[in-house]
DNA sequence: CCCTGCTATGACACCGATGTCATGACACCG
DNA sequence: CGGTGTCATGACATCGGTGTCATAGCAGGG
């Protein structure tokens, strides 16, 4: 690879006149310059990222930790694998700025972010930013200096961290489905102890209240199981459940599209008609799913793009050398209302 | 950041021997070292790579560009998501290997890459990886003496390139649905033009001819059309001619397994249970898919996160100097036979 | 005509590692 | 006891850029 030096010969400069080109920050004659831009060419000379950052101490990169990645074996937890859209927002946020995005992973074990922070910190990243799969706490990491933030999570100390906002977007769908008719509305949950469980459910019973319909418990139950490896979509039971009611519900919110998926299996297996019969509605808009589950699913985007260009656009302020407004940042994402659920 | 200067001022010695103590490339007396490393971890020092990499022009960096990162609009292409796996594959090499990987993407503009090339090229990485979403032909990229492998496609003047075995996949799922003693085989197929779609049907016609089943045009049909924005199932007609025929097929197999989750959809709004009255195969195991439908999808798995490994490890030899044996490696993966199809 | 002020350019040191070579301190051997 | 070889360590140059400062050239004003 050509250097400075070999573009300074070629050009008959010297290698600071190079640079000068290069970086426009000082005025370079016109033949000159013309020269040394036809050398560069000619050469085809690319500046070393490497001894650039020697010397300014600015790498251009940012660095990226995920368990997401490595999920490769298929082993997706409740919410799968659309946290990687966090990945790729982020990866074209960072891009625009002109900076590049180095990736690693945990390959599941947390205490490997360590390891990765170490190597990250070789290549004098300017920025971090931590990805879980989904919303939860996690351990403080320690960025020693570098700008940190945390998408999809949180932690006990207040680190800046971008997160969804589950209550609000299962109020907004349940508010969506109250309007479309319907009273008598079942919730079959994420497995219980999940944040995201938690606050949707706080949502669920928001919109309800705000409706003035009161909360019947009978509606509501988890719709995971364990049943040996990990928990996967287990609602026979809790559904037959729903459906012996007296007054049955006319519609089932799911805590995933996942779930969703699994239940319009069932209520096919038990021959019942969505949405003549009952109405279904997900959680997430995991595309792949809900776009082209037949009829198409009713579901609140998680916007899992938004987080991904909040904590890019907050991680580069932070490089900035910015002051930080508010800490955590929720992301909400609209109703995507389709023909699972029945209007009136 | 402290740098070496720090660590051996600290420790009482020279820089060149705390970067033997680092390198272990030379004997250092045992109370020297201990000395060192104790200012190593007081100081928290970090070598930089920038420094090791002008000296050593070797950055311990893979480039890695890709078209898959970006479809963040939810526009997937017929193969969807799941080429995604083949990053998360090459990650998990790269980083086993020691290096670290930095990811681009093209936004979609197949000419960006020649600008991301350029990027990387000033990180002076070791090794490029470009990952297509779909198995397709691409225009040849100049690596300009950088290593280059090409997963998910291939290109006119031999790069090394890693691809899915679709002919023997889709082979090996008819022989095996033959064997579960099917014969009227139906197959409802990727948009046509597409290279899985051409060689997928291959491996169709080729299991029936081994097994002596005579092949029947009737039976085959695109599964996908053009309506609007981009090609999305669209089965409906199709579907309609094939269970309009005489001798109606028993099992339909499906281009890839959003294909086949539309088809159950279809078949349950036309009261077909699957697969009781008919049997579905899909194809790529896309396991969100495949595993939560009801009753779970029996598939070929396309072994996106083998492509990857494959890549990754010819990058490596590569890198490492390694003669290339064989310029195209084609990977398959299992059939993965779950309840969908009916046994006898 | 000389001085001032500006533009365009170059010389040189430096960022933080590591390869090369030199050297001091011993141990061992005859 | 002197020569030789090994081990541990340091001095110095170097990788490829950029910041600092110096300087040559030239125009314009008094």
């Amino acid at each position: 690879m050509a250097t400075i030096y070999d573009v300074a010969k070629q050009a008959g400069v010297s290698p600071k006149t190079v640079s000068r080109v290069i970086n426009r920050d000082a005025p370079v004659g016109l033949k000159t310059r013309a020269a040394v831009e036809a050398a560069i060419r000619e050469l085809d000379y690319r500046p070393s990222r490497a001894a650039r950052t020697m010397r300014s101490s600015r790498s251009g990169l940012v660095g990226l930790i995920t368990g997401a990645i490595s999920r490769g074996d298929g082993s997706a937890g409740p919410s799968g694998l659309p946290d990687l859209f966090i990945v790729q927002a982020i990866q074209r946020e960072v891009a625009e700025a002109g900076m590049t995005l180095m990736i690693a992973d945990t390959g599941g074990e947390a205490d490997r972010a360590a390891e990765l922070m170490a190597t990250f910190a070789q290549h004098r990243v300017e920025g971090l930013i931590y990805v879980a799969d989904h919303h939860q706490r996690i351990e403080e990491l320690d960025p020693r200096g570098t700008p940190l933030v945390l998408a999809n999570c949180f932690d006990a100390i207040g680190t800046p961290a971008i997160l969804p906002d589950d209550r609000a977007g299962q109020r907004a769908l349940v508010e969506r489905v109250i309007s479309a008719g319907h009273r008598r509305i079942a919730y079959l949950t994420l497995p219980e102890g999940m944040i995201a469980t938690e606050l949707r459910s706080r949502g669920y019973r928001e919109a309800l209240e705000a409706a003035g319909i009161s909360f019947d418990p009978a509606l509501v139950t988890e719709g995971f199981a364990d049943h040996g490896e990990g928990p996967k979509p287990f609602i026979a039971p809790a559904l037959d459940r729903l459906l012996a009611l007296e007054d049955r519900p006319t519609v089932i919110c799911c805590g995933n599209d996942e779930l969703a998926l699994r239940l319009y299996g069932e209520l096919r297996d038990r021959g019942i008609r969505v949405p003549q019969e009952i109405s279904v509605a997900g959680y997430d808009d995991y595309r792949v799913i809900s776009e082209t589950l037949y009829p198409p699913l009713t579901t609140a985007d998680l916007n899992y793009r938004g987080i991904g260009e909040a904590a890019a656009r907050r991680l580069l302020s932070l490089i900035a050398g910015a002051s930080v407004p508010a800490e955590v940042e929720l992301i909400g994402g609209p109703v995507c209302w389709r023909q699972s659920v029945t209007e009136h």
